[in-house]
RNA sequence: GCGCCAAUAGCUCAGCAGGAUAGAGCAACUGCCUUCUAAGCAGUAGGUCAGGGGUUCGAAUCCCUUUUGGCGUGCCA
């Protein structure tokens, strides 16, 4: 669908400019005058659709009064053929601007016309990107802050997907080094308790305490027995992770599934320990990134940023104050960290895999490793610095009865996912979820079942059920939705009317920028909106009963509605029900 | 200490590459269903946009500063 909010902005601008230069060729602006200013679409519409502040931009270079100048301007501005009825000047020397018939017409043309590509646009230019979220360990089950990170990531891979971008959905799964030694001791640790008593064996103090380790010990008791006890701890160790991570990952894979999302690609980290890592670290060094210290392989990360820095104009003090460290590749045990591994891996979506982005939804306690990962790759010669791009998003804060309630996988408190979704349903955990990355979000639970049927998510979905209602009963009546063409939409004349059609005309412009700003919750909002448009139309227009003709135009701008709270409610992964 | 993020109505949140009178939902109150779904609409009430300073014709939005909260600053991931 064509964004014809951006057009009509451009136009609007294109049309000052055009007037710029004439009235400097006229003399009335001094000699090559150039302006330059933004068009909005202003708040209160009793100002017109759209305001630009070109004039008082303008007021300082060219030394007159913003008015004036607005005045000038105006006199040289011909509307005949453009998408805009009247051109007018307001308040401090605003430019306002009125939609005209053209324009709202083209727009329910647009979104009928184009079919299943409408609302799809080419910013993207068919380059690869990569959505990598939720990625949790494999040690556990998943939590709130998953959920979040999971509608967050699906929902950003959407609205990449309508702007253009080729793109496709991983999980990192890390299925080696220390986390999974870890997990494997814990489920050894509750699996000799389980035969030799609680006492006869101390749990380790940095294991996984929650019960469904216990869970799995008692699994792989179940199938082994006691054969496993006299094993040495290497053989119990790798059987015991190999068995845990065939129980958790396909149970990873379910839940998320539950909640909508399905990934192209579940990369294993185990795959770059094949000497992909080792080669990758080798690359470093050969670059001359590395050093030995204290047995271990370091990468001068300090060095890397600080000169990064530099040349981004930081001043010496400044880059001091950064309190840059570098950071160890390989332990001394002869171990990579998972550090080295995350480079190697992000090396093989970049260079192997020739993504031309990469971007990783995380949350805000890896904030640190940010630069770190961007500078290992820069030092690589792969262009971290704009090739990776990392969404950071705020931790989900659980409220109970008005008291934090503080999670931990360690302590095994908090709510799993399933949990999660055993008591709210996915489409208002996924409408909830789905808010600015950046903001930290409260869940309170009580008040999210309580809540339920007053959820903004129902009030949309209510809007879309309401529609395809009127459009069953009118069917009956023997009114089918008219074709494009057969419709007078210059009849759709209404205040309400109206409102809608520019809220229509906006999801393009939404896209637009969700995509630029990496912000799928502005999906959210727009929908919202539409639906209150329709909601406002439909109390004060009718479409059952009216005349043909206008039957005709108010049921094509109602299956037009329909059709855009279905795109949009799609692109975030919440259903779109014909009945409620 | 240093760094990153946040603070907007009683609650949950929008509004942020500066624009005209700061919005929505929930909660409270008043109206609107013998005609297309009242899970809706219309209206009332509710604000020192955390405090202070600055830049600007104009600041919730940008800059500085103070306060409060979250996170980071591992040979953990």
């Amino acid at each position: 669908m064509s964004n014809l909010i951006h057009m009509a902005k451009e136009s609007i601008d294109k049309m000052l400019q055009d007037a710029c230069a004439s009235a400097a060729a006229a003399g009335i602006f001094p000699e090559g005058a150039a302006l330059t200013g933004s068009v909005e679409i202003p708040k209160d519409i009793t100002n017109g659709d759209y305001a630009a502040n070109h004039a008082m931009t303008g007021a300082r270079a060219l030394h007159m009064a913003p008015r004036k100048i607005a005045e000038a301007l105006v006199e040289r501005i011909d509307l005949t053929g453009s998408w805009f009825s009247s051109v007018e000047i307001a308040g401090p020397g605003f430019i306002n601007f009125r939609l005209s018939d053209k324009w709202y017409a083209d727009v329910l043309r647009s979104i009928a016309g184009e079919g299943v590509d409408y609302c799809r646009s080419n910013e993207g230019r068919g380059r690869k990107v990569m959505v990598e979220f939720v990625s949790a360990n494999p040690t556990g089950p998943m939590h709130m802050g998953n959920a979040r990170g999971g509608v967050l990531g699906d929902s950003l891979a959407s609205v990449l997907d309508r702007a253009g971008w080729q793109v496709e959905r991983e999980f990192y799964v890390n299925d080696a080094g220390n986390q999974i030694e870890k997990f494997a001791s814990s489920i050894d640790a509750r699996y000799r308790q389980l035969i030799l008593g609680e006492d006869a064996v101390e749990f380790p103090e940095d294991g996984y305490h929650g019960d469904d380790i216990k869970d799995l010990a008692k699994g792989f008791y179940d199938i082994h027995g006691e054969s496993f006890i006299n094993k040495d701890v290497g053989e119990r160790h790798s059987a015991m992770a190999e068995y845990g991570l065939a129980m958790n990952i396909p149970k990873m894979r379910s839940d998320l599934a539950r909640y909508g999302i399905q990934y192209d690609t579940w990369f294993y980290e185990s795959v770059l320990h094949g000497g992909y890592i080792e080669d990758t670290v080798g690359e470093l060094t050969k670059r001359g990134f590395t050093y030995e210290k204290d047995g271990a392989l370091w990468l001068a990360t300090s060095k890397i940023l600080a000169d990064k820095a530099r040349k981004a104009g930081k001043s010496d003090e400044e880059i001091e104050r950064l309190d840059l460290k570098d950071d160890v590749l390989r332990r001394a045990n002869g171990f990579y960290t998972y550090f080295a591994a995350d480079i190697a891996y992000h090396r093989n979506k970049l260079e192997v895999r020739g993504f031309d982005k990469a971007i990783n939804v995380w949350g805000a306690d890896h904030h640190g490793h940010v630069a770190r990962l961007k500078g290992a790759l820069d030092a690589l010669g792969l262009d971290g610095e704009n090739r990776l791009d990392i969404v950071l998003m705020q931790l989900v804060k659980l409220v109970e009865n008005g008291v934090e309630v503080r999670m931990s996988k360690r302590t095994g408190k908090m709510i799993s996912l399933s949990n999660l979704l055993d008591d709210i349903p996915v489409d208002a955990a996924r409408y909830f979820f789905n808010s600015r990355p950046e903001s930290p979000v409260i869940f309170d639970l009580e008040l999210a079942k309580r809540e339920d049927s007053d959820n903004p998510v129902y009030y949309v979905q209510y809007a879309h059920a309401r529609i395809c209602s009127i459009i069953r009963n009118l069917k009956e009546d023997g009114h089918d939705v008219p074709l494009m063409d057969a419709v007078d939409y210059s009849l759709l004349i209404e205040p309400a009317e109206r409102e809608l059609i520019k809220q229509l005309a906006l999801l393009p412009e939404t896209i637009r920028l969700a995509a630029r700003d990496y912000d799928p919750s502005l999906i959210n909002k727009y929908v919202t909106d539409l639906a209150g448009s329709f909601h406002r139309f439909y109390n004060s227009c009718r479409i059952r009963g009216e005349e043909k003709q206008l039957l005709d135009a108010r049921l094509a701008l109602a299956d037009c509605v329909r059709r855009v709270i279905a795109t949009s409610l799609g692109i975030i992964g919440v259903s779109a029900p014909e009945r409620m």
